[in-house]
DNA sequence: CTGAAAGCGCTTACAG
DNA sequence: CTGAAAGCGCTTACAG
């Protein structure tokens, strides 16, 4: 920057105001002109970070979630890419494996960053509330990151802050009702482990539209010990021994549905004659499952690009000023129905 | 940071060299004790950008991917993170999209960044040229980014930059071997784009493969016009008609063999019974795929962990120091036989 | 409209 | 072993 000033004949100050686009109306045309040439010709770049030094915003948001690898994540990234890239802020992404450890050890590399708000897609929700300095730290969560805007992804917490997630209620209200109108009256739910917000939202979701249409079975629900396929294989052979007159399986989630399908045909029975299977998220390649798998479709870019504006409208840095100060959303999914789902055959 | 010196009645430089494991050496170990203790009680923390103005070293590297959201990488991303978390650097990635704006764009970001090195696990070859100044920019790669270290992922290029890449000759020989042994003379490749190392790679290997094993059957390479789904699709289509008589068919990777699978079905061609199908990657769901896909595993988490490793050494900012300077790798697949592959029927 | 000065939070020769 | 000083590359009141 020194060099451009002396190139440009003017103080480095100058050359700040010149090159910052919210000052460089307070400095002649002309000056503006040299400045940048000169800039130009040295190909001169300004260093963000010593910006950010003095300017105490980093620009830069942390985001924690729990396991890249997880195929639902990355467009979740992405969305939140395309938000911040938008007011030209960066995006630094730490796995946690769910574990409660490597959560706070995360959170700590990228508070220490100088991150300037924090995107939680990760699942021990104590850590939020801690975060928030809103109650004492609940045991194990012990970290605390000052009073830094946080905003909740595809994870609610029982305080009062801020997220986006699917609307699973709404999404699991499409699939008791795309089965039921397909005839099925026995229904039952492999659900996720119940200390994930989905995971609950989803199962107690499931039980209310099965109770409201008439049609809830005591003993159908079933929780699997987490989003994958094995313990999607454990849950639904539990189920299944213990009901086996069902006539349909919702599964809290894809990788739980193909763990639900290969221990059925394991034990013989067809999908969809037999019994109807719907996921949950709609995941790469689960179209080309045999049979095609019918599940909701959650809007993972987008609930990504909403919560990197939501966090962005905390910070005051995004372009519409006086937008919507929403602080709580939930993303409708879409059912996608292929070759899982069909009417239950007459017995 | 000056509170904890007022605390530990010493000055802000002390502070400093006490906190650091490498120069706390050259301090009374009293005093060091009073610093860590004033220091915890005040929650102090560096702020690590500080440090990197000053020392000129941000521990950061930047990181460039097509896309996330394509199964291969989030691996590949884990082993980086896991290999700049010993050497206590972090990991910004981004996404390129795959188009050279984007991909300059990002590169712009991230050197604005003041990354310390660069992991390019992207398309255009050019840029790394370009990047390296050692050759006039080819056109369309005007990014110049000054001597940064860089590392390639699963790519290589035609200078003489450093890469981990899955080495593709020995992947495809397995995979030729297996078709070899069950019996099958007439094998037919679906190859990704040749613009891209892999794609390219992999072409040659196959024919090379078979060619040595005097099986070659001319006309038999088919290039897909970008690694997914429907470009397999319309390659595998154009592969059939040309040579209907083809028993197996390698794919240049899984997205493509997914492409093929559905065309075989579509044309009444039973896998593996008329036709055997192999992928490459092993991506997630593949396995429950029906049937279920032979491929070659390829060591994703280990590609980005030796990668992060290798610039680390490059920046020499890795533990071990007299480590193998090893600058182009290639790590070995595995074949995984699953049910896509069988003895030709006779005919 | 522009310059000189101070300071963001650190590290590191340089003295002592 | 420790302090005082300078400086990393910026921005921003404060004067003029």
């Amino acid at each position: 920057m020194a060099d451009v000033a002396r190139r440009a004949g003017v103080d480095t100050s100058t050359v700040s105001r010149a090159l910052n686009p919210r000052t460089s109306g307070r400095v002649r045309p002309e000056t503006v002109a040299r400045v940048v040439q000169a800039s130009e010709e040295l190909g001169y770049r300004l260093n963000v970070l010593a910006r950010g030094l003095r300017t105490q915003r980093s620009r830069t948001i942390g985001m924690l979630i729990p396991d890249l690898t997880n195929p639902f994540f990355p467009p979740v990234v992405r969305g939140v890419e395309a938000a911040l890239d938008e007011a030209d802020h960066t995006l630094i992404v730490v796995n946690t494996d769910d574990d409660i450890d490597r959560e706070e050890r995360s959170l700590r590399t990228v508070v220490d960053r100088q991150v300037d708000g924090l995107l939680l897609a990760t699942t021990h929700l104590g850590m939020v509330r801690s975060a928030q300095g809103r109650t004492p730290p609940p045991a194990g969560a012990t970290v605390d990151f000052g009073g830094l805007p946080v905003v909740l992804v595809n994870r609610r917490s029982d305080g009062d802050v801020a997220h986006v997630t699917p609307d699973d209620h709404q999404g699991i209200a499409l699939v008791v009702e795309h089965l039921l109108e397909l005839g099925h009256e026995r229904i039952g739910h492999v659900a996720g482990p119940a200390d994930t917000s989905t995971g609950h939202a989803r199962a107690e979701a499931f039980e209310a539209h099965t109770t409201a249409a008439g049609v809830f079975v005591p003993g159908s629900v079933e929780t699997a010990s987490a989003f994958a396929v094995e313990p999607g294989r454990a849950a639904c052979a539990a189920l299944l021994d213990r009901l086996p007159d069902l006539t349909a399986i919702c599964a809290a989630n894809d990788l739980l549905a193909v763990g639900c399908l290969s221990v059925l045909k394991e034990r013989g029975l067809r999908v969809p004659e037999d019994v109807s299977l719907v996921g949950f998220n709609d995941m790469p390649l689960v179209d080309f499952l045999e049979p095609a798998l019918t599940t909701v479709q959650v809007p993972q870019y987008d609930m990504g690009f909403r919560a990197g504006q939501m966090l962005l409208g905390m910070l005051g840095a995004n372009g519409d000023s006086g937008g919507s100060a929403e602080t709580r959303v939930e993303l409708p999914g879409r059912l996608i129905v292929r070759r899982s789902t069909a009417e239950p055959v007459a017995t």
